[in-house]
Parts: structure tokens; C-alpha cells; sequence
DNA sequence: TGCTAAATGAAAATATTTTTCATTTAGCAT
DNA sequence: ATGCTAAATGAAAAATATTTTCATTTAGCA
């Protein structure tokens, strides 16, 4: 068993849910995918193979998995959400703007930020987002090949 | 004039649009508001004065002076999209997740940060996000005098 | 092997955003 | 001031995205 279904059938038993062929389709989607991926393209990557599965479950699945922690939404202007497979812990990601690939990165050094915010506006601060967004080797080296031609 | 207005006139001018009453009314009232508000409730409160105006419009003029830089958007989790008055220049937001209050800072220092993952990870970076959410000094406030009660 | 609560799928409802196109109007030239 | 024209608006419809409802199926346990 790869370890993120191993993961998927600890958290799903821990919290009185139900191991099904659908929600293993579903980690199973986004775990090959190096890209953040909306709802709707779930469906079809996971219809793709025998299954065929409801595009309702697709939604139902995605949100019981970012509330297990096994994936999380990824934050794009004007886009539709769309998630990607969560490492454990507290993360960031940063994201191709051209082939949508997110790569994971866990330091931000926000705390000297945050306590300053926080001592000069008031705030109680609870939580961060932080994305960065450029693009990735791949598609630099694309972008130097057409060029060249 | 309010200053906001002019930055509108000049902004519209500069880039051959017209400045018409509906442009302002949009940009009045998210100016008016500290909250950040989705172009349902934009329309909501242009229309409660006189002038009533088309959802549709407020849909253009959001992504209008958006792109004019007067307005940005906000990102949160699961909700549609929504506007806030910009600053002029880089800016982020601290958001309050009671009342919805957004307050700006400018200063991020992720400049290291950014060029350490472009070295470990070969991305060009091109821009990021940064959002921190929490509760408002008032909102703390509140919470304490309920829980007086 | 059967039971039951949980999960699924199909359809409908709701919400959100965009497109189309006929009508109106801001800004400019006279 | 007045008329012209490209840009802007509004209404309706279309497209897209998401949620609800409810009858049927099934995982996990006794």
C-alpha cells in the first residue's frame, strides 16, 4: 500500500469514516498529480479508469479529505478552487503559473512579521497565507527551446 | 473631491475609459466600507441608494478598477471572490474573520525567503500572496463583553 | 450473514459569472 | 451649446460552479 493510502485509511478510521473505492480514487487523482487540480478536472481524471464516479462525490470527497488534512486548496486570482496532495504539517506552496506544478516548501519565518503586525494593529493574528507563484525549471527550459527556434 | 475619486478620474482618463456614475458608486462604496465585499454585496449597497445599477455592470467595474490597481482582492478559503480599497503600491492584507475588516501593511521582507526558493528549487519567482487572517481589536472586544454577560 | 449508519448517484435547486445585443451616454470636435 | 461616435450600460439568456434532496447501495461491525 503507498503510504498516502495508508494515511487516507488511518485518518478515515479515526474518525468514523468509511474506507470506499470512491475515496481512494479520488487521493488517488490528486497523489499522481504534480498540479493543483479543480473538482471538475478530479472527476475526469478519475472517470478516466473504470470507475465513474458522481461528480457530487467528487466534491463531498475533496472536502472530507482537506478537513482530514490529506489534501489542501491551492489560491489562485479569479480561478475556481482547486486542491493539491498536503505533505503533514505547516506548509506553502508554490505554484507554476504556466503548467500549474506546486511545489511544497514548510519554513516561512513569519513569526517576527506576525508579532509586529500584531503589536501595531491589534490583531489577534490566528492564521497565514502565503503562496508564491513563477514558474518552474520545466518550463523555463520550454520557454528557452521556442525560443531558440 | 475625495481623494479615491480622484485617483478614479485621473486613472480612468489616463487609460482612455469614461468615468461614468456607476464607476464611482462602485468605488464609493467599497471605499466606504473597511470590510471587503463580493460583487453581490457591492450591488446590494449601490443599490440602496437612488441609483440602482446592473449586477452585470458591478461584475465589469469590479474587474475594471481592479485592473486600474484602485481595488484588489481578497482571497478566502471557500467563499467567492471579494474586493477591498488598494493602497497605492505593494501591499498585503490582515483580515478579520468575524467582522470581515481588512487592514493593510506594506512591508513583507520575503525577499530572502523568495530567493532561497528560487536557488533550492530553480523557480523563477514572479509574485506572491500573503494574507494574514485573525480578529480585530474590536471584535476581541466584543467577544470579552459576551463573555462577561 | 445480516444489520445499520454512512456513503453514493441522479436530478433538481441554487449560486455565480459571462456573453450577447439593443439602447444609452461621456467625452470630444465642432 | 450641439451632434457624433466609441464606450458603457442593462436585461435576458447562457454557461459554469456548487449544494441540496432523497432513494438506493454498501462498508464495517455484531
Amino acid at each position: 500500500m503507498r503510504p498516502t493510502e495508508r494515511k487516507l485509511t488511518l485518518a478515515l478510521g479515526h474518525n468514523g469514516y468509511k474506507l470506499t473505492a470512491q475515496r481512494r480514487s479520488v487521493l488517488k487523482a490528486i497523489s499522481n498529480s504534480h498540479e493543483h487540480l479543480t473538482p471538475a478536472e478530479v472527476h475526469e481524471r478519475v472517470n478516466q479508469e473504470n470507475s465513474k464516479i458522481g461528480l457530487v462525490t467528487v466534491y463531498r470527497t475533496l472536502e472530507l479529505l482537506s478537513e482530514l488534512g490529506l489534501i489542501c486548496q491551492v489560491h489562485r486570482e479569479g480561478k475556481s478552487q482547486s486542491y493539491t496532495l498536503a505533505p503533514s504539517g505547516h506548509h506553502h506552496h508554490m505554484i507554476c503559473s504556466e503548467c500549474g506544478t506546486v511545489a511544497d516548501f514548510t519554513d516561512c519565518d513569519l513569526g517576527e512579521l506576525e508579532a509586529r503586525l500584531s503589536r501595531e494593529t491589534g490583531f489577534e493574528i490566528e492564521g497565514h497565507l502565503l503562496e508564491f507563484s513563477g514558474r518552474c525549471g520545466d518550463c523555463q527550459e520550454q520557454a528557452g527551446r521556442n525560443a531558440d527556434d
